[in-house]
DNA sequence: ACGAAGATAATTGTATACAATAATACATTG
DNA sequence: CAATGTATTATTGTATACAATTATCTTCGT
């Protein structure tokens, strides 16, 4: 990794600080900080090469975005979520998804369109298959055409976060399967819509 | 504000972090930065006689609280509010209050539910008055009151965040008076149900 | 052996020093 | 005079040093 051009390249995309969130952040969400597990700043410095600033400021970042809790003076954990969050997830995110499918459908390009259309087809194909990879990859995408035909930058941001706890939702309860199957449904309507 | 909140006020409170953090978002809600206002680490911190690590710190929440947008090596600039913007939130958090007002009918205490009576008829007092100072008071009191009871981390996190953005339009619209007169009736309707 | 008090270590909070980048002023050249 | 390249300055990004706080361990007395 000590090519110049690959490090400026790198650079460019994200600074430091921000490589450090993203990072984090990925690992909280593949399970690899496991819940109310604590973080250490000068421990995550050097298994990523950085001192101990842009750590802390990635934790503050993440903090508020409800992935992490900082205790002052203690420590940072790894937040859990309870059954009853995860029922609220999904509640609240349900609604917002509704409004931003009414709005979506104000604005929504005919690119957009088609790129809905096509992903539910490959959907039902992954489906029939049993493959989950592939079709939560493919609720991914469905989600973020959605997010980005409401043309509401507040709603698209709200929806983006909610969509963070899903995932980390995801790895956490095998229940998310059952929800797959119904996923395609939901689209397809939202999509008639 | 209940008990975990207060604790977080109070914790805040005592960090030269949490302190900057509250001291400019104030700032910022109060029209003291005004729109695009770039904002600087070394005139901050001089300011609130700190140095620029704790601003830094705070401006990265900030930027995650939408206050602020951070363009790397350039600065922090207060965020702009679009009409657009205006509509989405308030959309999106009337949506969000009806969740909250669904859940809070399953689990208001009597302590909130008096909390509430007394609100609305303190509000109707006022209005009558035309005291639009101590009526945007109790808006915020009665908005909290209903967060604390529909009991949902979640969904009290997601509305005191659209909150900070109603303050912020309060200050800049002046539509909010026609609002102001129209809020008691919601307020009414929510606390029947 | 047990518990308390104090020392020691580990960790976070803050300040400062240094590096990298962007903005500005200035000068040089056509 | 305009345009462009360069030096200077200002500002942010990162690393490190130091202070404050918390956790851990040791020791000592009963």
């Amino acid at each position: 990794m000590n090519s110049r051009d690959v490090t400026k390249e790198v650079r460019d995309k994200y600074s430091l600080r921000g490589r450090v969130f993203h990072q984090i952040r990925d690992d909280i969400l593949s399970g690899k900080y496991k819940e109310r597990e604590e973080l250490k700043e000068v421990a995550i410095g050097e298994e990523l090469g950085v001192s101990r600033t842009p750590v802390r400021e990635a934790f503050r970042q993440l903090e508020l975005e409800g992935l992490i809790e900082i205790i002052p003076n203690k420590g940072a954990y790894v937040t859990g979520i309870t059954v009853d969050d995860v029922h609220d997830i999904y509640a609240i995110r349900a609604l917002l998804e509704g409004l931003a499918a009414r709005w979506a459908c104000e604005h929504i390009t005919p690119e957009q369109m088609e790129e809905m259309e096509e992903n539910i087809y490959l959907a039902k194909f992954h489906a029939a298959k049993g493959n989950n990879e592939q079709l939560a990859e493919l609720d991914n995408q469905f989600h973020d055409v959605l997010y980005r035909a409401c043309n509401s930058k507040m709603l698209e941001h709200q929806l983006r976060d909610f969509h963070q706890y899903v995932i980390r939702i995801r790895r956490m309860t095998l229940a998310a399967k059952r929800r797959g199957e119904a996923s395609n449904m939901e689209h397809e309507q939202l999509f008639e819509a």
